[in-house]
DNA sequence: ACTCGAAGACGAGACGTATCGGGTTGGTAG
DNA sequence: CTACCAACCCGATACGTCTCGTCTTCGAGT
């Protein structure tokens, strides 16, 4: 992995890109390629050609050369613009997410009054995502690299969850102000109650992914699974 | 890495399950190893290497011949008994999760009669143990590899998973025979809506795993976030 | 004897880097 | 306006390294 520089520079040894930040330290600038001139043909045959493959042979298999060759670039084109295969696709998948796709490009959420409704609504769709082959391969392999890398998965979740979240929110708070939700719910933790559920059972595969789950889980998280005797919060609902 | 059974057929890898259904496709008998005869030594020590490696080099990086080298055995021993990277890492946590480890071996959920309370005192000990650093790494590589793995995650999942989501079942089971909860309610869903937040905040690192969470959360869950005007018990809305 | 274990040789394949020719761009001199 | 040139991206490929998973050899335990 880490080969020594042959030093044929007087200079300035040849820096891996991996190096950057030991290069920053030891007070060099990184040659940074310039975004101006690079080849918007190259970067989409680059995606196109990762998700292709991704779909074909598994993100285990999935390599960067395999990935060149698909795309008829050159390995360099590769390495010059994206770090590592995980970037690649983060990229891939933010290109498929910010496509304009029917159902795509959301600005918000629906918001009928209803807010059972409106959530029930959308997670069926979300489910259907998460069951559709198009966005399995990509959304597991992200989900899996950034488990494990906390950078990439700091942008993952940054570029591409944070944004979804948001949206979320944004319907909690319309839904609290109408009290329909107790002045004093913690919006983000809401937000993580139902979709929590939702990702732990793709993820996990504990059991299948259905509408009829999803509609049980806005239930459940609305309105609470204590039965008769109230125990602690007084929130129920009829 | 490596999920899939390379496709060479001449010598067979040995004992796996798939390995022998692969190979009785391809009319071969597989040689299995006599597991009477095999080195108790020898698997603990690769047991022990894998975990003390990743936690030192990380999960990519961690190589089957590294673990062969700390581990004082030959390659060979550890792909004969083992099919893959991830799947000795599975052992070695069933190891870990199995030893008797001061409050380890878990017979079952407290049960005080106050379920919301017994609740929080075990989500607050996951959560510990989410953040310490020693079952991190593994469980965060297993994790990651079960989601991209399906039969590797089968096995997660029956071996590590399931067990310790009927613990929980088991408890809310009292709770709603008890009346706690109501009498209707989906034992799976709800241990899901107490589980999958939690994971999915620990996975994703869309914030800090604290106790206040995991307190939060069994509010939420136990009394629903729903406000406004409604009376009578807690039940779910049809 | 028979098999497991330790050690390592081995070829395959992917990695990430370096470099070359080709093509495009942008600046400058005539 | 034209001619030239330097800089740069891009496709392609050679290169050395690393890890993989198998195979082979040799000893040791039963």
């Amino acid at each position: 992995m880490s080969t020594e520089p042959p030093a044929s520079r007087p200079a300035a040894p040849p820096q891996p890109a991996k190096a950057a930040a030991a290069a920053a330290a030891a007070g060099k600038t990184v040659k940074a390629p310039d975004a101006g001139r690079r080849s918007e043909r190259s970067r989409r045959a680059i995606l196109d050609a990762a998700l292709a493959l991704l779909g074909e042979v598994g993100y285990n298999k999935l390599t960067i050369e395999a990935i060149a060759a698909r795309a008829g670039v050159g390995k360099q084109t590769i390495y010059r613009w994206w770090p590592s295969k995980a970037a690649v696709l983060l990229d891939a998948s933010l290109a498929l997410a910010g496509e304009p796709d029917a159902e795509g490009g959301w600005a918000g959420l629906p918001d009928t009054g209803d807010l059972a409704a409106d959530l029930k609504l959308v997670l069926r769709a979300t489910v259907d995502e998460f069951n559709d082959e198009r966005y399995e391969a990509p959304a597991r392999a992200l989900t899996a690299a950034g488990a494990t890398d906390p950078e990439l998965g700091a942008r993952f979740t940054e570029r591409l969850l944070e944004p979804q979240l948001a949206l979320y929110e944004d319907r909690l708070r319309t839904a609290r102000e109408a009290g329909q939700l107790a002045p004093d719910t913690d919006l983000r933790l809401t937000v993580e109650m139902l979709l929590g559920p939702l990702t732990y059972r793709w993820l996990l595969r504990t059991a299948p992914l259905t509408h009829a789950f999803t509609d049980a889980l806005v239930d459940g998280v609305l309105g609470g699974v204590a039965g008769g005797t109230t125990t602690g919060v007084g929130k129920v609902t009829a």
